[in-house]
DNA sequence: GTCTATAATGAGATAGAC
DNA sequence: GTCTATCTCATTATAGAC
């Protein structure tokens, strides 16, 4: 078999350096999107930021919309996969609390968005957008609601006497009071009239996983 | 004394005409920003939106930038009020309790976005916006803030056991899961694979807030 | 796969008539 | 106070050379 293939076969895989290319470009539309909303992150920044042509943008994202739905996509699966691992784990080591059930949901993310480099960091303030806006309604149900619905079925086996909606309603709050984790955490600072807390005292992500924790555990047993 | 003033002093009140178009530039451009954030809402469609032309929305908002702080900062007066008239009201009523301090901050608010028609409701949303957003801190800082620090002030004197780093927090939590009811309602509805409640079963925003206040009551507990 | 060049449209803002 | 007209620049997307 030559190298050649039939026409209507996928071309030969792209090259390392393309890969690299289309790495940079989605890992810069991360970051504006992040920063800047849908609108507010133009092609040119992008291309500026990955240090391309904003040609080469379309051709490795299409459209903008396919972009943006690309780079959210692209780290919901690993993110899926260290929440459900983390649930697996728990189920193995023993019966499941609310607390455990809350902490694989919550700590691969406070752990990848605080601790997993500027990536991570800007993909938490991407989800707070898709999360936040019905435009994007698509993208959470089809990256984000598959595994959330694990969680749910989990929580109301703990919480039998809750409805569906209630576990709904105090899920999204929790997910909401997680997300200002990465959106909000200049306010929190602005209010406690103090510097936002610095590494010096500790890790700053465990901190805030165990308030979170704690805050909505006691939030779903209301 | 004339019509006539010096030139330095200001003109003679706006007419009921002028009036009722500025609001009207306002109240579109509400909703526009609500609906897609400040780079997603076009002078253009808000004039459109308004019936106006685009020159008049300059007129009367001047740059975009202050277009969106004067529609935000319109209302946050009247929120400000009802929320510490409530806070009065509570504590000439008796002792004050966590949950009715709770309660006078995010009753006040719910009820405007979920009853208070349409502009309230998109308002509800544009809050969302700047309070996910580091860019708008200096309008956080000015609208909302000083009331938000006599709350704080109230649950440090319930909780004092808590430092004000963790009551700052929690706060943040709460506000957070109080700006989903405006902004992720559709989160929630396909989460419990349930339609909306509607209003048929009783007062939605009366259910929502006791749901809201109670989770977050006991996370402050925590 | 990457670049240059450009098409086609929309953006924010303002000048000046009425 | 409101409108028409326009300036200047940025926007997304694509065509076509290499």
């Amino acid at each position: 078999m030559t190298e050649k293939v039939h026409e209507n076969q996928r071309q030969r895989a792209p090259s390392q350096r393309s890969l690299a290319t289309r790495d940079r470009i989605f890992d810069a539309a991360e970051h504006l999107f992040a920063d800047r909303g849908f609108e507010g992150a133009s092609i040119r920044d992008i291309a500026r930021a990955a240090g391309v042509q904003g040609a080469l943008v379309s051709h490795h994202g299409g459209s903008k919309e396919a972009l943006f739905a690309t780079v959210v996509t692209r780290r919901a699966q690993e993110l899926a996969r260290l929440r459900q691992d983390a649930l697996a784990q728990a189920k193995a080591e023993g019966p499941l609390t609310l607390r455990r059930i809350l902490t694989c949901f919550i700590a691969p993310f406070i752990d990848k968005t605080l601790n997993g480099g500027a990536a991570w960091s800007a993909y938490g303030r991407l989800i707070a957008h898709v999360s936040s806006d019905v435009r994007w309604q698509h993208i959470a149900q089809s990256c984000f609601d598959p595994t959330v619905r694990v969680f749910l079925a989990e929580i109301a086996a703990i919480l039998p006497e809750s409805s569906q909606q209630k576990i709904s309603t105090h899920f999204v709050f929790m997910v909401s009071a997680m997300l200002s984790l990465c959106t909000s955490r200049w306010r929190i600072a602005g209010l406690a009239d103090s510097d936002p807390p610095q590494d010096a005292a500790g890790d700053l992500a465990a901190d805030l996983t165990a308030h979170l924790l704690a805050f909505c555990e006691a939030g779903f047993r209301s």
